[in-house]
DNA sequence: TTGCTTATTATTGGATCCATAATTTATGCT
DNA sequence: AGCATAAATTATGGATCCAATAATAAGCAA
């Protein structure tokens, strides 16, 4: 059976982000629909989405283009990543944490130690690492009470390298990666911590900078940009 | 004649912005098709993108619906304004202003003096001054070369009270305004200051102070969110 | 051969049609 | 009378059709 509806959007942005399209492609209505197995109405639509998501321009009067992104534009979708989390978390420090968000808080931070406890990575635990850490976010920016926020993050977030959850594992980094979220997983302490405490510019300095250790990886790893693991 | 495509999208998005269509008020395409004089077609493009900018959402499984904003969300969005634009000032500045760009932002400083010189304002002051402010804004985020910040102010503006260039001139508080105006000169200045030091962090911190401004006259002026004057 | 104009082709935007799904209304049963 | 279920109406999503326009190819002239 053929796809349907949102499923054409989420399968053309998969298959961007995939680099199944690469960036600076050209597109077409007919052909893709044609490929898609679908009439061109849900991808006229979904071309309309994406090009807001910013994974889609307009180079002239006709066709789409897949986006390319440069080394800044990863650094700059990653330091804004940083400013609205850091926001999020200086309005939910401000505001006081509810029991349930606590909890929930404490809880990752404690599954985040107990996965790095025996000092080494295999690829599952990367895997679990992943949820573990797209949980604490995410109560943190669902907490927080922000809507407008949230709306900025998750379109930032269709920036493939710029998402909290996307996730890559590369086995031959195993080690830097381990490095990596032993690091982010001190930070989740840190921003918890001051949450608690109420702490609201702290939360929000201790969240921008946890947004940088992506950042500090990108280089590092020799990989094209939509292939790191940004999971931190 | 009948509007078209991309008018379509600007007319919806107008008549949201103007208070026409009130916000909470359920969206059907047919109606609104035969409204405007066209097709469904257009309208439907038209709700993808305004899904997309966060002016209209989807309470259910069927249609649409204009969001309503509260004050924390007219906070949030500022606030995401003045990070934003924080980040663009200071990568503008880490990466050193050009002639071009220097120029533009001295003569928008010089012109916004002179405008202020007589002491106080009437209409078209404020309408001048409004040109003044965006050519600023937009010369710090356009020079920045920070496509990702620039795609989400865009993005982030068309909430329609966190715009740089929403004006709606009121001509009871004209005095208010003046002042507000006379204060955001001064931290133009200030901004370019620290531009032309080469100073990231202090421009950062003076751009995201500056968003504030409008923040703190929101309330004072007792009138719909909608409605502010939010061009500092 | 190169540049310009014209003609052809192809793609997009808008309109309409149809099938499906959801909402609302009506009817029947407890 | 109230609730539940069923039927009818209405809106949406997808497909297709048509017209307009942009891109490209062909042809003609310099």
């Amino acid at each position: 059976m053929a796809l349907h509806t949102t499923n054409v959007l989420t399968k053309i942005r998969a298959m961007i982000m995939d680099g199944e399209i690469a960036p600076g492609e050209k597109l077409a209505e007919i052909p893709l629909a044609d490929k898609l197995g679908v009439s061109r109405t849900p991808v006229r639509l979904a071309f309309r989405t994406l090009e807001q998501e910013g994974l889609l321009i307009r180079p002239g009067k006709r066709g789409f283009q897949v986006r390319e992104f440069s080394t800044s534009d990863i650094q700059c979708a990653l330091e804004i990543r940083g400013a609205l989390e850091g926001i999020a978390a200086r309005r939910l420090a401000e505001q006081g944490l509810d029991n349930t968000t606590l909890e929930k808080l404490k809880e990752a931070v404690k599954a985040g130690n107990s996965l790095l406890q025996k000092g080494y990575f295999v690829e599952e635990d990367i895997e679990q690492w992943n949820i573990i850490n797209v949980a604490f976010h995410n109560t943190i920016i669902d907490a927080s009470n922000s809507a407008p926020v949230r709306d900025a993050i998750a379109r930032n977030n269709h920036l493939p390298f710029a998402s909290v959850n996307s996730l890559v594992i590369n086995t031959k980094v195993l080690d830097a990666e381990f490095k990596k979220i032993q690091f982010a997983q001190v930070q989740h302490q840190a921003v918890l911590g001051a949450l608690i405490k109420g702490e609201g510019a702290r939360a929000e300095n201790l969240m921008r900078e946890h947004a940088q250790v992506a950042l500090h990886y990108t280089d590092a790893f020799g990989l094209p940009a939509y292939k790191i693991n940004h999971s931190i």
